[in-house]
DNA sequence: CGTTAGCTTGAGGCCTATCAATCATAGTGG
DNA sequence: CCACTATGATTGATAGGCCTCAAGCTAACG
């Protein structure tokens, strides 16, 4: 009980860290989060996250490794529309119905914390409503930025400012120390994100690799002068953040 | 005072139209909205909508025409990355410090009603936080199927998609009956939702029409036959729908 | 050592952007 | 009543970014 205990405590780490800009929370609010941890899910690669549909008495938090969450259209493209890292809520903003439709998928291994949303309630009812809040606006803000780099930037900017993000938000847990971090995204996976086709986010990668802007090792990812990056991708830091 | 009551009575129908996928309200909780109502501000066209930034003590409620969120690139392109139609909250969302990012903008002449949020929540503080929740995950899920459209869709699709979309919207709401709505946007406003420029709507518009899809002068909309028009975009009506 | 997943490279073509001009309509002021 | 102007829609020619198809490469793995 003790390491479980422990280990809840660890898993938790991250989703502090995501949530402090919504206002930081004193020991006993994370005792509450803590002890409303029902169990921690480990996932391997490419497996569906079992994400309840609403109504749900469970949050779901993404403690270790990626995933997405993904559209396909019926001609077999696909368009994975947020990217979850460690500390990011996996499920709200599911339909009652349309489940189906996009589905949460891990990208490597992955371990999922399911906590109870009444026993962190019972402690700290405002608190939960105002760290959920909070990450619901934070998703939103991110799908917008995200849309306007589909909508109005060529492919460079766009692999450009997905980099920029993903370094910011693993950043902002713990996760990317001096512009290093670890994508285990695929290429392909990319291009579901950006929009592009697997074969142009390979040449895109190898230009700004030649133009020192990254290394990209899968899954290494280094970026040598962020603001430099920035530039590229005109990217606003503050612009998804809270 | 009893005009003033019944102008706020009318304001609020488009909302509890949008809302009422949430959960059907009562009688009681209809009025909780109606007394909450402080003001119905009249917008001239392509003026800013005074959206406070959080924390807010008010809803800001779009009752009449409409309005996009928008942000500008350095290099001066844009991107719309909210329609907002009657019933919509304009205001949520919003960060606490970039809001000269993203700033609301009537397209065309519109009212927007302003709510105070303790009066409702008086009267009924679950139902409120429920419906709030209810809009901000509709939000979530348009703006989804939108990176979706953007990503993976081309021209055509992404046209035909988007007025699938306003039409359903519009429907929901009482403003499109038989396939017909109003839709202001200009050419280069729609451009600016659908990641084209002005000239390339303009051509797919064009040919949208030779097929038979629609017809549309501005700002008259009719859609002879929605399968038809869904089919070309690829268009599920439940996708943003609760 | 064959197989597989993912990365890389090349050639050709399409979709959309760009640049530029014309047209239509409504509003304005003399 | 008629220039004159402004906004938005339309049309044409050209260019370029990204896609498509196809093949070869590499590393990991049983």
């Amino acid at each position: 009980m003790a390491t479980r205990r422990g280990s809840a405590e660890k898993a938790c780490e991250p989703l502090f860290a995501r949530i402090a800009p919504a206002g930081p929370l004193d020991a006993d609010e994370r005792r509450a989060f803590i002890d409303a941890v029902v169990e921690i899910l480990p996932i391997d690669n490419d497996r569906p996250v079992p994400v309840r549909s609403w109504p749900s008495f469970h949050l779901h938090v993404l403690v270790e490794g990626w995933a997405y969450r993904a559209q396909s259209l019926p001609d077999g493209a696909r368009q994975i529309t947020d990217v979850l890292l460690p500390g990011d809520f996996c499920g709200f903003a599911l339909s009652t119905s349309h489940d189906s439709f996009q589905d949460v998928r891990t990208c490597g291994h992955a371990r999922v914390a399911v906590l109870r949303k009444d026993v962190v309630a019972a402690r700290g009812p405002a608190m939960l409503g105002r760290s959920l809040q909070w990450a619901r606006d934070a998703e939103a803000r991110i799908l917008r930025s995200r849309l306007v780099s589909l909508g109005r930037q060529d492919a460079r900017a766009r692999v450009a400012y997905f980099l920029s993000e993903m370094h910011d938000r693993l950043r902002d847990v713990g996760l990317a120390e001096g512009g290093t971090f670890t994508c285990p995204l695929t290429q392909e996976q990319l291009g579901d994100v950006l929009g592009l086709t697997p074969v142009h986010v390979n040449r895109v990668l190898q230009k700004l690799r030649a133009d020192g802007l990254i290394v990209f090792n899968r899954p290494d990812v280094v970026i040598p002068d962020l603001a430099r990056l920035h530039a590229v991708a005109n990217f606003d830091g503050g612009s998804f953040e809270g």
